[in-house]
DNA sequence: CGATGTCAATGGTTAAACCATTAGACTTTT
DNA sequence: AAAAGTCTAATGGTTTAACCATTGACATCG
């Protein structure tokens, strides 16, 4: 019937006040905060309590803040930082292996491709192949290029996930690659046919997108994720 | 050649070390930090630092701290605590639409379904033929009770995720489940036929669990996720 | 006009108090 | 004894006032 009495750290009050004020507008993104020295008298807190409130907005990544003269506190908004952190943090604990980030890829980025490929415009299909084109001339270059196909790869998977409209998708994939890299440097092997593969899958993933095949996508795109995440294993084991 | 120097800030080098201590294994789970006047002196720092550093800690969601004697940090580990929060900013902030999240679900819990048709043990499946049971009992003894088979519902997509195995899943799940109660509560049509259909889509999964068909398990999952999404959205409109 | 130095605004840190909460010991009452 | 109330000390929460460190803007000098 009743819900414990919450009680109120002052601290906590302030980090919502300007939270709500994110949230609902009225403080934009880029827009500074007044100093510290001024928000203590507008809150009536003690410096102390007062950054106390400013170190968990900025863990939470909404704002960042700066030292010396016309520094302080600039509003972000929300964004996905802490997501990202935390994931590292999952997979530094061991509780994420190398096969479980694959299997999650492969269940996200299945249905990203499927919903790429019904949402996809013209536009979005042209930036899909002059990222295509750019990883292609990357990998003819020569293997001192190669890293830049490698990202050109990235590029595209989190275009299609810009494609599928979803914001959870973004900013999952976003995490996921910010956090992907330290198994790729490791496992991933490099040699010219494992690059060529790679480029033409992407290739056939892109033209069932260019022909709306929502279900060719999505197979293509899971056999893709799941093909290189065997590479890794096998290089791992 | 050179990269910035960064500068430490005092606060986040006190961060590091407990954060790696509890990486590490040396403060365990459960276990309390001294407390905060023994801490100063260990540390060097001051009392408003070392606040500042188990606030980002306790932002993290690796401690919890209580007041009042023998009060303290308490050691929670890497949790999702700030993953949860995170999304349900994303939702708040407009930029994760109830379709959104149906699309999600779709592509997470038809992958889930999918790993544990193949992973089930036969323990697993008793326990979600325990769940299901439960459901129906709860369903057939009227719409007072009605939450309950809900709450039983979402109980069986959870135990999925745990009977698959990855932490990444589990955790994603149950960060979206505790954020989608404002849309069920709002949209979700709560009537006899609707529920009974829901039930019986539960009985089909687990079936196709048991009899290990992934594909099965892997379709029948997206389309009782995809169906319930388009109940809610006509509700909607 | 460009290089250099100074200054003031702003965040970072310290110190020493005092307040608020609470588990456990102690006392009183029944 | 058992239950209820009271006290106490340990612990986090908050305040105050000062000083340090960083840095962009402006003045100064050549």
């Amino acid at each position: 019937m009743f819900k414990p009495a919450k009680q109120n750290r002052i601290y906590q009050d302030v980090v919502e006040q300007i939270q709500e004020a994110i949230l609902e507008g009225q403080l934009k993104v880029g827009e500074q905060l007044p100093p510290e020295r001024r928000l203590i008298e507008m809150f009536g807190v003690s410096r102390g309590t007062l950054r106390e409130a400013l170190r968990v907005l900025q863990q939470k990544g909404m704002i960042e803040i700066k030292t010396g003269v016309s520094g302080g506190s600039i509003i972000k908004g929300v964004t996905a930082e802490s997501f990202s952190e935390n994931l590292a943090l999952l997979i530094r604990y061991q509780k994420v292996s190398l096969q479980d980030l694959a299997d999650f890829r492969e269940g996200i980025e299945g249905t990203v491709a499927a919903l790429a490929a019904e949402r996809a415009t013209a536009e979005d299909v042209a930036t899909l192949k002059d990222l295509y084109k750019q990883s292609t001339v990357a990998f003819t270059a020569g293997p001192e290029q190669w890293d830049i196909a490698i990202r050109c790869d990235e590029q595209i998977h989190l275009a299609l996930a810009r494609i599928s409209g979803n914001a959870l998708f973004i900013t999952v994939l976003e995490t996921v690659y910010q956090n992907i890299h330290t198994y790729y440097e490791r496992y991933l092997p490099m040699n010219e046919s494992v690059l060529a593969e790679n480029i033409n899958d992407l290739k056939v993933i892109i033209e069932a997108i260019e022909s709306k095949d929502a279900t060719k996508a999505h197979d293509r795109a899971c056999h893709h994720v799941r093909k290189f995440a065997a590479y890794m294993e096998r290089k791992k084991g």
